[in-house]
Parts: C-alpha cells; structure tokens; sequence
DNA sequence: TGTACATCAGTGAACGCGCGTTCACTGATGTAC
DNA sequence: TGTACATCAGTGAACGCGCGTTCACTGATGTAC
C-alpha cells in the first residue's frame, strides 16, 4: 500500500483507465459478451497477460464500467432534481441535460442501454441495481410535494420508476439520432488500431471519450449548432411526454 | 420450386425452424454477437456446413427471428387495440394481455428486449423498423377518437410512441418478475446438449418454446395460478402508469 | 547520499481449443418417359 | 408400374486462425538502513 501516488502507482491507474476507456469504444460496435480480452489490450498496446494485473476477467471490467457510466448519469439526475421551477422548465432543462449528457458520453450511454438487458449476469444486475437506486432518489425528491396531496408510497415510486424509464428511453432515442447525423450506417467514427507504448505515452481520461464530435457541416444560423433534425424531434417528443405524465400527476388523485 | 408439400421440403423446414428453436433457446444465456454457428447446429444434432442450406450467417438468422418474435407480439398488440371498451378496462386487458404474452413466449421477448439495442446493427435496425411500425399502428387507432378533439398528427404519434416503449417496458419487467420466481440466479431452466438425429425424430414447432413451464409450487388459492408476488407487483404497477397516462391524454388539449 | 534487497506491473512465449468456412461427397427424394 | 437421370439437404474432414490462460521472466520503482 504505502502512499498511493508513487509513479508505480499512478502508471498502473493509467493502464486500468487505458484498458477501460479502449473497452468503452470498443464497445460502441459490438456487446460485452462478444469482446475479446486480447482485443482490449491489443487496442491500448499491452500483453494480453497485464489485463489480469487490472481485472479478473471482462465481466469484472464490465461492473466497473457500469459504475463509472451511470456515476456520470447519477449527477446529472442529482442536479434536475435539485431545480425548484415550475413543471416547463424543469421539462425543457431535463431534455436538455439528457440531449447534453448524451452528446458528452455517447459510449457510455451506449453501454448502458446495450447491457441493461444483455448477456454478462453480473453486469446486468449492477445496472438494474444502480437503476433501482435512480428512483428511489427520484421518489424521495417527489415525495414532500405529493405525500400532503395524499399520494401513498407506492404510486410515489410507480410514478418515479416511470420517470427513470422514460429518462433511459430519451437518452437511448437521442443517442440514435446523434448517430444517424453523423451518418453511421455506412462507417461510424473511426477507431485507432492502438500501438505499443500508446499507454506511456498520452494519458486518454475519461473526458476524452467522445467529446468534441461535431457533426459534419453545422448550420451556423442554428442556436445550437451541430443539432440535427432527428435530435430535435427526439427532444420535441421527450418533451411532450414528459407533460403529458405531468398533467396526469396533476390529476392522479381527483381522476 | 414444384410443388411446396414434398417430404423433401418438409424435412428442410423442420431442420430449419430446430435452427431458429434452438438458437432462440440459446440466446437466452448469451446475445446474438456472442453465439457460434457450430453451436447452433451442435444443439440440434446437424453438421456445421448444413446451416449454410438455411441461413447466410447468424446475423440472418437473427433477422428471421425478429420477424417472429415480433409477428407473435404484433398479433397481441392487434386484439388489444381491437377492444373498444372504457380506459380502465382497456389497460386491464392489456396488462393481462402482455402478462400472458411473456409467460408464452419468454425466449420471445428476451431476444428482442436484449437485441434491440444489441451488437448486431441489421438485427437491431429490423427490431425498429418492426416497433416503429407498431407506434404507425397503434397512432391509426387513436387517431380517429384524438384527431377530432384537435390533436394534431404528431401529437398522436408521440403518444403512441409513448405506448409502444411502456408496452416493451412492461414486457421486460414481466420477464425478469418471472425469472425471480422461477429462482434464475441460480440455474435457470435446463438445457438440454442435442443429440444428433433429434431433428429427424421430434417436430419442435414454435408453441413448444417457454409454453408449460408453470412456476414451482403454485398455490391453489390463487386465480391465477403461478402467479408471483414480483409479477403481481410488476402488473399494479404497469396499470397505474397507464392510467396516470390515460389522464394526461385526457387533460391534453386543456391542460 | 549511497547501497542492498523487495515489490510487482508488464513481458513474451507457449498451450490446447473451438471457431467459421470450404469442399467434394452421399444417398434419399423428385421427375421424365 | 418401372427405369434412368437430376436435384439438393446434409456429411465429415480439413484449413488456418485467434482465443483465454499459465508461467517464469525482467527491470523500474520503492524501502530500509
């Protein structure tokens, strides 16, 4: 153990973040069940043998992904739930955020959505866990504004887990759309071979994972630039919804 | 070509739907991008080159059985909208109607929940386009009661949409309720290794799969009989969401 | 500061194995006369 | 009905290949004195 920021130390977590950032793109082409351990390290520039320094095998390095990506949904969720507005603007900011968070950590979207109901056990049951954790975060934020109305517990989370649902359907929606601007079909973001030494060199955090695409030709005149039509109608869609399950929470107990 | 009914023909078909039995089993405990050919035609005691009589590659197979498992669902999603009953009635059957659909065809409705955002893009596109369809569907039937209270077209859609994800939610809830009542974490059912000659002497038609399975010790009392906790949970819940949304479309216009 | 020893992340070669695909074949079914 | 030829679903052997895992190793980093 000692003290944990040695170079040794800090070398091997940049060959655990290596290996797990070279598994998240690889990732985005096929599922987990289906990647290969020598894939991975081929892709970072190690032997394959080093992966059992970092992960006992690729189930391991899948429940550590799943933590890390729904980490990065868990605070974007804490902070919708945190805005106090009127029930448009929390609608509009949650849209937002999703379509933001979406853009900002594709891969990791992907993942989720692609194991949630996917062949690795442990690594379904991690997500349905974290999952399971959203909303009872998401039934406690609405909890002291319904109980008085007299929702019981139960309709609490029914309508919570409604809300998770919808959020993980929106995010996968815009992650399609997101890929169809790009124009996927045909070859997708190009994906390095990795090379040997790559690890020492470049350290490759988390940020770097898919941000800063831009979509081919953004329209200038656009707000929001690189937006493409099938993301807005997502967006107008989610929206919509959204106020739809509202106005039926409004009317839950006199309906 | 000549004439459809010879034993030739016959004996084709039957080798091909054990193919699409038994990779359906198998795909129960893996997803598509992981499963080999050779163990396909393992399972079903036929040499390996003879899958090439059938099909191109497994992503063909995949394919053909997105059109069944989502032919079989398409039918019951027909009668639900059929029905022309109240709101509360309506989701009653429809909840019941999903329930008695997964209990049927589990393999069914794993393969889609687990492939639709799965590692093969022709299978995954197959499965949208076929739900995609299922919205058009299910917009047509609504329209003719929304269109007249001064819904405009895509507001429709959107609610449909709405419908058709809750349904394929509901769907995969079903499933894992099912699953933990049958104990899956330990075993699972059994499956059997397919010895050669299988095909030739057992038919092995698609009502066989996942039919008959009651759960284990199923209490007397009950109406409906093998009917767990996890489900019955997993059905209050699915009724109540649908008519939290049956009251936002009420308030639509006005709200 | 310098030296001797311990730790351990990553190496590279080796292993046995099952994979997808190909090919010429066999023999039951189908067809023509 | 009987015979001669055509079709083609399924066979079984062969191929080259990449896989996951193991092992003794190397050499830079860390520790004790």
């Amino acid at each position: 153990m000692s003290h944990t920021s040695g170079v040794r130390q800090a070398q091997k977590a940049k060959t655990r973040r290596a290996l797990m950032d070279a598994a998240l793109r690889l990732l985005e082409d096929q599922s987990l069940s289906s990647l290969g351990l020598r894939e991975v390290t081929r892709a970072v520039g190690v032997a394959p043998a080093a992966f059992y320094r970092h992960f006992r095998d690729l189930s391991d390095l899948g429940v550590t992904l799943v933590e890390e990506c729904l980490g990065s949904l868990h605070h974007m969720i804490r902070a919708i739930l945190a805005d106090q507005d009127g029930d448009e603007e929390r609608i509009d900011a949650t849209v937002e955020a999703v379509a933001e968070h979406v853009r900002r950590y594709p891969a990791h979207i992907r993942f989720i959505a692609r194991e949630r109901h996917g062949g690795v056990r442990a690594v379904r049951e991690a997500i349905a866990a974290e999952l399971g954790g959203f909303a009872d975060e998401v039934a406690a934020a609405f909890a002291p504004s319904l109980s008085p109305e007299g929702w019981p517990p139960e309709d609490v989370r029914m309508l919570a887990e409604l809300y998770v649902d919808h959020m993980v359907m929106t995010a996968t929606a815009f992650l399609e759309a997101q890929a169809a601007g790009r124009g996927v079909p045909g070859a997708g973001p190009r994906v390095g071979q990795g090379e040997p030494g790559a690890v020492q060199e470049e350290a490759g955090g988390q940020e770097v994972i898919g941000a800063g695409r831009p979509g081919p030709l953004a329209d200038p005149r656009e707000a929001r630039p690189g937006r493409s039509e099938d993301e807005r109608r997502v967006a107008a869609t989610a929206r919509k919804q959204l106020l739809l399950i509202s106005l039926g929470r409004r009317h839950w107990r006199d309906g």
